[in-house]
DNA sequence: TGACGATACGGAACCATGTCCCGTTTAGCA
DNA sequence: TGCTAAACGGGACATGGTTCCGTATCGTCA
């Protein structure tokens, strides 16, 4: 599934170096104007960054969301790998549902415009969505699963529609200092709650 | 308030005919221009079912806010008034604050992305920001105050939050037949509740 | 009723941004 | 060192918001 995947064999030719510098270029600088501007900084801006032509950029990434998965694999990984931990770390499994919502939230609201973006339904996105739905989908419904059986809360809402809910409650929390995204996320979790 | 102030006492020269006719007529292809395409519609679109000048609708709109707002006023009076109704209705203050947010989560999902919009951070959205919030978040707040006063909920939730958080789970609602907005809002009001 | 000034209009022009094309450059190999 | 395919860059095109300016119309006053 990684990128030395290409090579495999040696059979097929590996790409030239220069490609392979200016995707890591390429990323870098996404990165850094992700952060300065969102994640829909224009094209142009990314690729004065990297120092690239704008068709450089389509050529490695053909859509946004190509790029901003490659960008943010690293944390969806992470953040895909804590649940499983989370559920054996001795809390309850809906301690550990509550913080793994906690660590998404986190994720989604340091990235300016992600959460937004991730609802968007515009043509191109699909990519992204399916992304992060393949990748964390699973891990969330393990968690409500986990938590269900010991029936500590409901089990009548989809991981799917949760996590929607979720990423939307995310979306505007950068700019506005009063909205706590992280809070109302808890408050979501505990609408689930079953009493003892 | 409202438009007939403009010729109070006739002393101020009142605007022409036509230009009435415009906003009138634009409002209405506005309307429809909306519920066909959405909220964030092509300026030209509308200008073009008004049968108008793009310019025109700058002209009686300076921004899309305004025109969203003129669109829904009297959707939005409907709401905040339904708020004060429904606490006098007979039902627990609760039960009212959850229809009410009911009423508003069904406003908000059938206007094609206009729950996007209202959490938008775009410059010339304040007025549109500014609007919902001037005119609902009393209604909500008192609606809050309520069921904590009743000992029925919580009452650590500014009413702004809530708001916000409920109309962002109305985000993308139309386009995705399994997530419920409704009943995620619900679900987060549910999160509110003490123990008895 | 006719003329005049203010108001309102329409559409073209301008700008920003996403997307694509094409002539040029360069890496990798013989 | 020379050749070919990969990769590149920047300009061309499309779309949509915004503004400008010459023209048409309303409403009033003589």
């Amino acid at each position: 599934m990684n990128d030395s995947d290409r090579g495999a064999g040696r059979a097929a030719r590996p790409r030239r170096a220069d490609a392979r510098r200016n995707e890591k270029t390429l990323l870098d600088a996404a990165a850094e104007v992700f952060v300065a501007s969102g994640v829909d900084a224009p094209v142009r801006d990314i690729a004065a960054k990297a120092g690239v032509g704008t068709a450089t950029i389509y050529r490695h990434f053909p859509t946004r969301a190509d790029l901003i998965i490659a960008v943010y694999r690293h944390q969806v990984e992470a953040c895909a790998e804590a649940g499983p931990a989370l559920l054996e770390s001795g809390a309850t499994p809906y301690e550990a549902l509550q913080r793994w919502i906690g660590l998404f939230v986190d994720f989604l609201v340091t990235k300016h415009g992600l959460a937004a973006v991730l609802r968007s339904d515009e043509a191109g996105f699909e990519a992204l969505h399916a992304y992060f739905l393949d990748r964390l989908m699973p891990v969330c419904t393990r968690l409500l699963d986990a938590a269900a059986a010991a029936g500590e809360i409901r089990s009548d809402i989809p991981a799917l529609q949760l996590m929607h809910g979720v990423g939307n409650l995310c979306i505007g929390a950068e700019h506005d200092p009063d909205y706590d995204a992280r809070r109302l996320a808890a408050l979501l979790i505990a609408g689930l709650r079953l009493p003892d």
